[in-house]
DNA sequence: GCTTGACCTGGAGTCAACTCCAGAAGCTAT
DNA sequence: ATAGCTTCTGGAGTTGACTCCAGGTCAAGC
């Protein structure tokens, strides 16, 4: 049931346009497609590919949750639910419950890496010789009072 | 070889132990060593891996790090930065930064991310008819009346 | 000593997600 | 209406990151 009322006025983009704005290739756009991902992408009269802005929306969507290591089929999954939230099977439901979960705990996974680049980067610069504040870095939890002395690497 | 003066009575772990604490599988972590992210991990007489915390510390790092999607190429300039940062070569010190920023922006991205799921979750839930906030999801950042695309930097 | 299970090496196979053709056809400016 | 760019389809190839053998070795319990 495709057929919105009043999009008939609505800008229509050629698959270079799209991909111009995503930065996407034309092929992943065309590969998107044929996986089932993007759906229902209308033709000209000439067979072209007219994107509109719902495409554009999900392709945002979906290299958004790309980020997030989802793979294309669970995108598929959560795009049924973007679609159609309250018509979505529960299964899917639940699954996007356990992404958000995901998502969350890789946030935090990641604010570990970003102290550990900071660190790396913010110290030791112009250091010459030593960086003691590296050390605390090899174990980013480290039991207090239990400081191990640093085995020089050879190489 | 890497003399290390004072490490004898570091604990050592099998490859089974190590893939139970890090959830990677033994064959991973052979792999690991023979593309050279990890390097001189030692053997016993019998030519079995016995890892050093180090190890462990760096296996944990690596996982992080691709969480955000690094390649494994990255993935190893990055440990050689964290190895021994004040030698680190600039051009790896800019990657360094370089990937400080993505991990940023990761973040970023991901915030959204929760915001769309969170929303799809939330709201809707037992609605049966019609959820017009969604419509407001299609585009995540919308002037209310002024629905225009805005131009995204390509990743 | 024998069995059993963890581990070894080298190499082949798998999988997701693209990426790259070739050959044809659509659009646009001159 | 011809040139030159974009896009089309179908299918083959590539890449990164594993994953899975086969055929052998090592270690601990009985």
């Amino acid at each position: 049931m495709t057929d919105t009322h009043t999009d008939l006025d609505q800008p229509r983009y050629s698959i270079g346009d799209i991909a111009g704005k995503t930065g996407l290739s034309a092929d992943t756009l065309r590969y998107y497609e044929k996986i089932g991902l993007l759906v229902d992408v209308p033709r000209n009269t000439g067979g072209r590919r007219m994107y509109r802005e719902r495409d554009l929306s999900r392709l945002r969507f979906i290299t958004r949750a790309q980020k997030m290591n989802f793979t294309l089929a669970e995108i598929g999954a959560l795009l049924q639910m973007r679609e159609d939230p309250q018509h979505a099977r529960e299964d899917i439901r639940r699954m996007t419950r356990n992404k958000l979960q995901q998502v969350e705990s890789h946030m935090e996974e990641l604010g570990k890496l970003r102290t550990e680049l900071t660190l790396l980067l913010n110290l030791c610069r112009g250091a010459e010789d030593g960086c003691p504040i590296i050390e605390g870095l090899e174990e980013p939890v480290t039991a207090p009072g239990n400081r191990r002395d640093r085995p020089r690497t050879g190489r």
